[in-house]
RNA sequence: GCGCCCGUAGCUCAGUUGGAUAGAGUACCUGGCUUCGAACCAGGUGGUCGGGAGUUCGAAUCUCUCCGGGCGCGCCA
């Protein structure tokens, strides 16, 4: 529609050469919005006072000269200027009819479009450590990185999720002496717990489902020497030790493979049932095994991005932006995370992804110049990885505010929220503010006035359109559709014209939700679809016995159910019939 | 100290990339079910858009500066 309304503004532009230079960089549609108020017709364009400096012309003229050169359109019925310079476009019932009509024929495709011409994206989200449950924060990332890429594929972008499991590193081996310990608990030996441990309750599940592949049962007085527990650090690091001494790298790897994995798939089934799912679980470790972080190292070294210093291998990020150079080789010889992220961004880039969407948490910030400098530096755009922060979510139960440390093992899991509210509501919940706002999440609040989410207001309005025509089978009518196609011209009622602006207004909204990676603008439309279908509803009956106005009445009725329920399924919330 | 994000109605938050008289929900007040689902609708009260200065036809939005809050600034991941 909007797009149409280009058109017609574009032509009438091309009749006005002088305007020609100026118009160079600004496109036309850029100029077009919706109004908010309906005395000032439907779209609006501001074009005239944009360029009226620039021609040195007052803004009113040059919008009236602008009108008078707009070709006839069957799609708009008047144009007028106002204000300082605003041309305001109505539409005809016409076009709106149309627009229904449209939405009736492509049914669960309608809002689909191809404004992001084929751009293969990879959307990388959630990545949570491998080291326990997922907790509200990463159910945050899970929302909206899902419907981030339910968005992406609407305006035509092939779109691959990837997971990238930080399955390496010192964490790891954190997780694989936690298991240990409360293994051997189950056996009988009782170790003091480091602090610096996972202490969790699943650690203790997974310790009693571990095949350990008949290790010995170490005794007390192999953990006689450890260090003062007031040393927190000292202590794990001597039990990491103490591990590969008494286990051997192959045992200790075998109780870190099982007890990573057996995490990595309940992380797994966990976002399954929230409605999130990857095509890829990227492995960091891979990245050391198939040679890439040696490979990506040797292509920086022979472009001369690295130089050695204080004993480590350094990677000039400051000629990249960075604010300051960065280790990639540490004096251990061992290489460090942010080489990993050099590896695998190269190889994101280099499997064919055009453009690379990283969802991150707000606390990682500081890491977006680096990863921007690292892609530079292996000969790719710094513009093709895009990334966008999520602020935490505070958890709240009756307005105290809850502690979630992961290794204190007291945070709230995803599980248990998803649990208390259900899917559908937290789905809603953690899209419908922006995701560079702070969350605040009162389980209390959720839980005991759940109906009061809007999402409940939404679903009922499909499930009353569901209703009304159970209603109609009940009282042994059928709707007509082609009839109503051809009678909508009796839809002449305020609340008619309201809802099918509305309706028509939806594919704009998905355009504007997809490119601003903005989830809550089609969060606010469909609250703002179902308030007008509640209106129309409590101010007119529609099954009358006029059938042409009833067949009319539920076409659009039908539109609106066809709207609600494809911008639900975008968001990953149900459409139901009833509830 | 330096950097990023944020500050909008009593509370929780939108605000279409600079547009016309700043909007929803909630709370509070009034009215609406014998009629397609009242998990709903209609109307009302409620604002120095943190403060100040600037840019221009026009600023919640852009710039500067203060105030307040969150988060970063590792040879951790």
């Amino acid at each position: 529609m909007k797009a149409a309304i280009a058109e017609c503004l574009e032509a009438a532009l091309a009749g006005l050469p002088h305007l020609a230079e100026p118009l160079a960089d600004l496109p036309v549609a850029a100029t077009i919005e919706r109004t908010r108020d309906a005395d000032h017709g439907d779209f609006a364009s501001n074009i005239a006072m944009r360029l009226a400096r620039e021609v040195r012309c007052n803004p009113r003229q040059l919008a009236a000269d602008i009108a008078r050169e707009l070709p006839q359109s069957e799609l708009i019925a008047d144009v007028e200027i106002a204000g300082p310079g605003f041309i305001n476009f109505y539409l005809t019932p016409g076009a709106l009819h149309n627009e229904l009509l449209t939405i009736l024929r492509r049914g669960a495709g309608y809002g689909r479009q191809d404004t992001g011409a084929g751009q293969k994206i990879l959307l990388e989200f959630v990545s949570a450590n491998p080291t326990g449950p997922l907790h509200v924060g990463h159910g945050r990332h899970a929302a909206y990185g899902a419907t981030v890429g339910n968005l992406l594929e609407a305006v035509g972008h092939p779109v691959y999720r990837e997971y990238y499991v930080n399955d390496a590193g010192r964490q790891m081996n954190i997780l694989g002496v936690s298991v240990w310990l409360r293994w051997l608990e189950q056996q009988g030996v009782i170790i003091e717990f480091p602090e610096a441990g996972y202490r969790g309750d699943y650690i203790r599940r997974i310790a009693s489902e571990i095949d350990t592949g008949g290790i010995a049962v170490a005794s007390a007085q192999d953990f006689a020497d450890l260090p003062s527990a007031t040393d927190k650090e000292a202590v794990i690091e001597a039990l990491i030790d103490k591990a590969g001494a008494l286990l051997g790298d192959d045992g200790f790897a075998r109780i870190r493979q099982q007890a990573l994995e057996s995490i990595r798939v309940d992380i797994e089934d966990d976002l399954a049932a929230f409605g999130v799912t990857f095509d890829r679980w990227y492995s960091e470790q891979s990245l050391t095994t198939s040679q890439r972080i040696d490979g990506a190292l040797r292509v920086l070294d022979e472009r001369g991005m690295l130089y050695e210093e204080d004993g480590a291998t350094w990677f000039r990020a400051r000629d990249f932006g960075d604010e300051k150079d960065r280790v990639v080789i540490r004096e251990n010889g061992k290489t460090t995370y942010f080489a990993s992220d050099i590896a695998y961004h190269f190889d994101k880039r280099k499997r064919g992804h055009d453009h690379l969407i990283n969802i991150l948490g707000s606390d990682h910030h500081g890491y977006v110049a680096r990863l921007k400098a690292g892609l530079a530096a292996m000969g790719y755009a710094a513009d093709d990885l895009e990334v966008e922060l999520v602020q935490f979510v505070a958890l709240y139960r009756g307005g105290e505010k809850l502690a979630m440390s992961t290794r204190a093992g007291e945070f709230v899991t995803l599980r248990a929220l998803r649990e208390e509210v259900g899917n559908d509501a937290a789905r809603f919940f953690y899209v419908s503010r922006s995701n560079d706002q702070h969350l605040d999440f009162d389980l209390e609040l959720a839980k005991s006035r759940s109906t009061e989410n809007p999402v409940y207001y939404i679903q009922y309005a499909h499930a009353r359109i569901a209703s009304v025509f159970r209603q109609l089978t009940e009282k042994n009518l059928e709707w007509d559709e082609s009839n109503g196609a051809r009678n909508l011209e009796l839809l002449i009622e305020p609340q008619e014209k309201s809802l099918l602006a509305m309706l028509s207004r939806y594919p704009e909204v998905i355009e504007l939700a997809a490119s601003n990676r903005a989830p809550q603008h089609l969060v606010h439309y469909l609250r703002d679809l179902a308030n007008d279908f509640h209106t129309y509803y409590n101010a007119h009956v529609f099954i009358v016995d006029d059938n042409a106005l009833r067949d009319a009445r539920l076409t659009l009725v039908e539109g609106t159910r066809i709207v609600i329920a494809n911008g639900l399924h975008i968001l990953g919330v149900s459409a139901p019939d009833s509830m």
